[in-house]
DNA sequence: TTAAAATAGGATAAAAAAGGTCTTAAATGT
DNA sequence: ACATTTAAGACCTTTTTTATCCTATTTTAA
């Protein structure tokens, strides 16, 4: 099945929150957890995964929390797609060259090669800057059409 | 996780292999089974299922099998996978329009929106007579290469 | 030194995927 | 009529993935 996963779901969820916070402005679990409306002791593990490939640093203690450590605009969708879910592979036959072994004679390998590359380039083109800044206008918008 | 499901592909590899038949000419699951290399009792459930939904039209008895009901030019991978798995639905806020009730203000639905249409159309464009000319003539070149 | 916060990891429960088995029903040739 | 062939249908098992929760431990600022 073709479907995201809550745990990926969840952690873009999360970078998206941490990229509206100032650089160096530590943000805890439970204010991320409760804003996107997700299980704070799930993303509390998702976070740890996160930190251990190097999206987002962690502290320790009072006043601790989690920032990025990178800017919103060299962080893109797919990064952390893969992050949590491992590369994307739309079929078995594309886990590597030559795993499949009708590869060569397969007419089906081209077209999921294809779809694949095709998949993976839209996501890398979207960054995090780009959707934090979407949903400042997306706010604005709701803003004047209440006031209006 | 993106992944495309066994049955889904088994059903693909079935009808591809129908594909390479004369217009009337029954295949049966064992035949279809042992060319592809999948199994065959599974395999027997998965085209129950297509003829149910009006892609293949079966036959029992003596001689008995599988048809195509249309031709592979008229048939798409789209189709067959939706067949199998359902809607393609990248992300649980594409279930249907509202289902999230954040869609207006979350930055990240638009760009699912934007993913799923060209992956869907992507696929909606393969049809099964392209693929099975393209096995064709790699089928040729093989040849071509053993013989030189 | 204590309270707040992340870390590490296991436990688990529910759902989906993958596959098998066995009986019934229909078509066909003899 | 009957045996054979082949799909249909219902049910069941195993495995894998997903989505959680929970508890003990470490770190650190006040």
């Amino acid at each position: 099945m073709f479907r995201l996963s809550k745990a990926a779901e969840y952690a873009i969820r999360g970078v998206l929150h941490l990229s509206f916070k100032a650089e160096g402005e530590t943000c805890g679990i439970d204010e991320i957890a409760k804003a996107q409306g997700v299980p704070p002791a799930y993303l509390a593990k998702l976070f740890q995964s996160l930190a251990r490939k190097g999206f987002v640093r962690s502290f320790r203690g009072v006043e601790g929390g989690f920032i990025l450590t990178k800017r919103p605009k060299d962080i893109t969708l797919l990064e952390i797609i893969e992050a949590m879910e491992g590369r994307i592979c739309l079929n078995d036959c594309l886990i590597y060259a030559g795993y499949c072994p009708k590869d060569d004679v397969c007419p089906v390998h081209p077209v999921w090669k294809e779809a694949h590359k095709r998949f993976v380039d839209y996501l890398k083109g979207c960054t995090f800057e780009e959707m934090a800044n979407a949903s400042k206008v997306k706010a604005m918008r709701t803003k004047e059409k209440i006031s209006a």
